[in-house]
DNA sequence: ATTAGTGTACTATCTTTCTATTACACTATA
DNA sequence: TATAGTGTAATAGAAAGATAGTACACTAAT
């Protein structure tokens, strides 16, 4: 996989999998792919994705099971909690650097949509990116 | 100032320097602050300020004049295309971000729009953030 | 000519991230 | 009870980022 070298591996990959588990491709109680499984499939060292998985761990989201493997919480409400901080997030994050840029509250509405009519025109009916 | 700890320190300047001269704090053919006085400002060591500005130099956004300061270029043209570049940039980060979470075009539009309102609400007749 | 203010360069050291490698602990199953 | 599959721990080293400190080069003003 390719990353951002900007940003540790470790943080890019836990927001992959939370990213896997919000979008419903990871559901609440399945079963995670195994540590060693996990660092082949994205190139990277053990110890980078067991460094991803340990704070995944500690707020919660992964159950991790010596022997066993880890786990996506069964949790329910932990998982809508996450998605809802992820997306304010992100939508913080845009608003933000957009106001830094002096662009005004509407303005960003209007990009925003632009950016988007541009998006789903590309993708009407062609493959995706 | 503070950093984010997840992101380089001298790519965190050269954010800074660019949002400043895209929003006009900074106009073409003005002088940046001297290397010496950032560096005491954003307390940061010299040669963290100096990576930043040698890409942006490298970038032609910034012109490097030897024992008389570091200047925003006069080329209009090159600040309009970096604040393009910029704001694409950060459109389709958050359009990736949440189309990975499974969030369809519109939603995203939706959200963005109740994001605003929020903090439209906010900041109606109060201090800003 | 001197001086203050500027950019530039270089070396050494520290910290964080990432890797490589080895070893150990627990679970499930043949 | 072996064995394969899993998570966990720990050490050592490489690479990138950040700092501290020193020195040098150029400009402008006195």
């Amino acid at each position: 996989m390719e990353f951002d070298d900007k940003v540790p591996i470790y943080y890019q990959i836990k927001t992959v999998i939370y990213d896997q588990i919000i979008a419903g491709q990871l559901a609440p109680g399945d079963k995670l792919p195994a540590i060693r499984q996990l660092a082949v499939s994205l190139t990277v060292n053990v110890n980078t994705v067991q460094r991803a998985l340990r704070e995944m761990i500690d707020e919660g989201v992964v159950i991790s099971q010596r022997g066993r493997g880890n786990f996506v919480t069964s949790n329910a409400e932990i998982v809508e909690q996450l998605k809802q901080e992820l997306i304010d997030r992100y939508l913080k994050q845009l608003y933000d650097q957009l106001h830094r840029l002096n662009i005004s509250d509407e303005q960003i509405v209007n990009e925003v949509t632009a950016y988007i009519e541009r998006q789903g025109d590309l993708n009407d009916d062609n493959t995706e990116s």
